[in-house]
RNA sequence: GCGCCCGUAGCUCAACCGGACAGAGCAUCAGCCUUCUAAGCUGAGGGUUAGUGGUUCGAGUCCACUCGGGCGUACCA
């Protein structure tokens, strides 16, 4: 629709060389009176042609050349909109398309032959996943799915580290913890990890060696089993979520590889780095950042920076054209460095997309519940999926924007799983189910012949929402933005369960029985397909 | 202190590059099942978009400041 209209608007500017001066957009007005499409060109216009918008409106209404087919009406409007009405018979044009392309409808090749890497969820293997991991996992997996169905080939991508500080801490929670069944009496600090998994490790680890690790760097087997204990946990959990990551990176290799000692050096030979006080600094400042930020220790170990921006340079030689990353909050201060780094190296920062997420705030029983996989303090992602089911976790992490900070109140994800959203969507999908299987019992075909008889308000209704799909999967892609699916998909839902409430489709009309009938089924299948999207289940029951 | 994000109905959240009377869901109240799934539909109430000022044809959206919340601001990751 859009398309046609920007045609017109060529054509006409042959005429009106005021037209090429502006930059054109169709907006969909909130209120359907105002058509499926209007401009504001004519109020963009104004100050510069020194006439009055609605003057214009009707110098730009003449000049349009519509084909009554398309457009059965142009009104201007209000201060000066120039509003857009298709006719219905245009609009059910794409149902056959739908129909045609099954669950292929909506994809686009708009970025075919690109390839894109999108890391997400990236927790080190100190504990389970939380809820709080699952707003990363859900929304990284459901913007890689979008990806790929605007073209590009892509990748999902874990990073993790096996080697800091906090896996040697893990390490010796996990010998403390086999100490202790060993019957020492140990001190367990507070800044150890309190988790009951632990000691669930620290068990298995006694069971398979019983006593004769007494002496064993806490760093060797015990880091080691937990780490692979842990992993499982973790891979298990997103697994139950769908959710499958390609490729798991170790930052570890980027030592092993000599990655970190190659990267100091370009850095020196540069001259992008100075040593100060016993440490090498990058000069950030100098990049236009804020400050200059230390690289490498005086200890000689590496701050997490270095690797950052290492990694990022590992991505960018597999020759991705785009690599996004999904980030909590709290990585809001050092991406800037990791870009300004490797744009100084000669890399084209502009491929890096990252993307920030706020925070959940999980609420249960009424209080905020602090995380921290240190202090055990945290609700598992599996015990959320168990409690709710997959598609209502995939469902909910998607129906929030992702720089909006949520709240997630358990006890109402629980109590109200019943009322989810996404039983309404997967409702409208199974009851389409339903009737198609009933249709057939009764030897009622589907036809495309007939789809011009579609005139009623609800079906028209229908026909224009299931024509802004593949722009709302486009954008939705584009800007990263999964919801807006899940936006689109109720808003489908909402009005075929209006649709149902006002039109019969079995025991009308043989024509517009058929015609109904094609109709639901490309509802379905747009229904299915942003389902899909999403990676949220479309039952053909329920 | 400084930087980023946020503040919208009782609650949880929408609103594409600034657009027409700010929208849903839940909750509340009142209706709708002899016919395709009532996990549904219809209607009602509920708002100074935190506040103040500015920019312009037009502001929830942009700018400045104030208030309130989150996250950063490490030779922690």
């Amino acid at each position: 629709m859009k398309n046609y209209l920007h045609s017109l608007f060529a054509e006409a500017a042959t005429r009106l060389d005021y037209l090429n001066g502006i930059k054109l957009t169709f907006d969909i007005p909130k209120s359907p009176e105002h058509g499926d499409y209007s401009s504001n060109a004519p109020m963009i216009l104004a100050k510069n042609l020194k006439k009055a918008p609605r003057l214009i409106a009707q110098d730009i209404v003449a000049n349009l050349k519509t084909d009554s087919h398309i457009i059965s009406k142009i009104e201007i409007a209000g201060n000066g909109f120039i509003n857009f009405f298709f006719t219905p018979l245009f609009l059910s044009k794409l149902v056959s398309e739908i129909i045609e392309k099954n669950g292929d409808f909506g994809k686009s090749t708009s970025y075919s032959g690109k390839k894109a890497n999108v890391e997400f969820v990236s927790a080190n293997p100190t504990g389970p996943l939380t809820v709080g991991h699952g707003r990363n996992a859900v929304c990284g997996d459901t913007i890689a799915n979008l990806l790929e169905w605007v073209g590009y080939s892509v990748d999902r991508e874990y990073y993790f580290n096996n080697a800091g500080r906090q896996m040697r801490v893990l390490g010796d929670s996990v010998k403390k913890r086999y100490l202790e069944i060993l019957g020492d009496n140990m001190e367990f600090p507070d800044d150890y990890y309190q988790g009951q998994y632990i000691n669930l490790i620290a068990q298995k680890i006694y069971e398979k060696y019983g006593d004769t690790l007494r002496d064993e760097d806490p760093e060797g087997i015990f880091k080691s089993t937990a780490e692979q204990e842990i992993f499982l946990e973790i891979k298990n959990s997103l697994a139950n979520l769908d959710i499958n990551h390609k490729i798991f990176y170790n930052e570890n290799d980027l030592y092993t590889e000599g990655k970190i000692q190659a990267l100091i050096n370009s850095f020196e030979e540069k001259s992008l780095s100075y040593k100060k006080e016993g440490a090498v600094w990058l000069k950030l400042t100098e990049m236009g950042n804020e400050a200059d930020k230390v690289i490498v220790k005086s200890t000689g170990e590496p701050t997490y920076r270095l690797p950052d921006i290492a990694y990022h340079i590992v991505k960018l030689d597999r020759a991705y054209d785009l690599l996004i990353d999904i980030f909590g909050s709290d990585h809001t201060a050092t991406y800037p460095d990791v870009l300004a780094a490797i744009n100084n190296l000669g890399y084209d920062s502009g491929k890096v997309k990252v993307i920030i997420h706020q925070f959940v705030t999980v609420i249960k029983d009424g209080e905020i519940v602090k995380m921290s996989t240190r202090k055990a303090n945290y609700i598992t992602l599996d015990e959320l999926t168990e409690e709710v089911g997959k598609d209502a976790v995939r469902y909910f992490f998607n129906m929030r924007n992702l720089n909006s900070h949520m709240n997630f109140d358990l006890n109402l994800a629980k109590e109200k799983s019943e009322e989810n959203p996404v039983f309404y969507v997967q409702y409208a999908h199974a009851r389409i189910s339903s009737i198609i299987r009933m249709a057939q019992d009764n030897n009622i075909a589907p036809s495309l012949q007939d789809l011009g008889l579609l005139s009623s308000e609800d079906e028209i209704r229908l026909l224009k929402i299931l024509n802004l799909f593949k722009e709302e999967v486009l954008l939705a892609a584009t800007n990263c933005d999964p919801q807006r699916i899940t936006a689109y998909v109720e808003e489908l839902a909402k009005a075929f369960h209006k649709f149902y409430t006002t039109c019969r489709i079995i025991g009308v009309e043989k024509n517009l029985s058929s015609a109904r009938l094609t109709l639901i089924n490309a509802v379905r299948i747009v229904l299915a397909n942003g389902l899909s999207i999403l990676g949220v289940s479309a039952p053909d029951k329920m």
